[in-house]
DNA sequence: AGGCTAGGTTGGCAAAGCCAACTCACGCCT
DNA sequence: AGGCGTGAGTTGGCTTTGCCAACCTAGCCT
């Protein structure tokens, strides 16, 4: 059986970013939010479920607290992404591209883009970086 | 400011599987499970959690109910999915290969092979099919 | 000193989840 | 026909999580 194995990848996976509302604090820090109050006018998200989120995103490694000051404020804290944050975006844009393409009435309002400009999408590569149509892909637990 | 935007794809998305037991639901879905009772075995679910879930997969589309007989027994409802629910391999997939990648400890038991056998992994690409680096994509609310 | 503001923490209540026990529908066996 | 076994849930009671609103805490500024 492939079990609800306790050291399986996507098990912990979910554990972690599987909770409410912790993709949608991702997303707004992918796109800029840095500070408890960016995240918290953007989702809207009662306050102390946001400090308990960042919080385990912080120590997951996701994000890192990061002090910032503006000219006449005392110090901050701030959250930035670490690289192993930056690299959900793969994830999350997996998953908009398939809310856009198979759930009715929406729209991805963003779009994720190559340095250069570039509109990119998701999909599956073999080992020499040919495309495979995801119909032809399945799981193997072996 | 993006929103948390009540027709927004990725905002759906969550709503939809990220709830609770919903990710892993459907990896069981797509490892072959198409039954109440192997759903149960292999995730170890409450039995109302899971009536729950299944029934949400149901109308949104990602899974089907399809009668099934197995000699000497009498019809049985089964759950199998659509092929929106099969598309979520490549999110699955993106998710799993992340906590691969970023997770401490983990191994991803489960590894996504095209129909001849080759290994695929999920990875951005642009118009032509070319890869590109995670490090290098980025949203863009346009 | 007193006020302002970002960034939280705390308390009370409602919703969701968990477990165990129960039901329901049907085929089988006698 | 009647009782039994089994898959597929449903129901009741308790626990956990989430939500809201109110409160607290620095440090800066006047």
């Amino acid at each position: 059986m492939t079990g609800p194995d306790e050291n399986c990848s996507l098990v912990k996976a979910v554990e972690l970013v599987g909770e409410r509302w912790t993709f949608l604090v991702l997303r707004e820090a992918l796109a800029g939010a840095t500070r408890f109050s960016e995240f918290r006018a953007r989702l809207g998200i009662a306050s102390d479920v946001l400090a308990a989120r960042l919080a385990k995103l912080v120590d997951s490694g996701l994000l890192a607290r990061q002090s910032y000051r503006e000219p006449g404020q005392r110090p901050r804290d701030g959250y930035c992404l670490t690289e192993a944050g930056r690299q959900v975006n793969l994830v999350l844009c997996a998953l908009e591209q398939w809310g856009d393409e198979h759930l009715p009435d929406t729209v991805s309002k963003v779009v994720y883009r190559a340095d250069d400009g570039r509109r990119v999408r998701v999909r599956f590569v073999d080992g020499e970086g040919a495309v495979v149509p995801a119909g032809d892909v399945h799981p193997d637990q072996g």
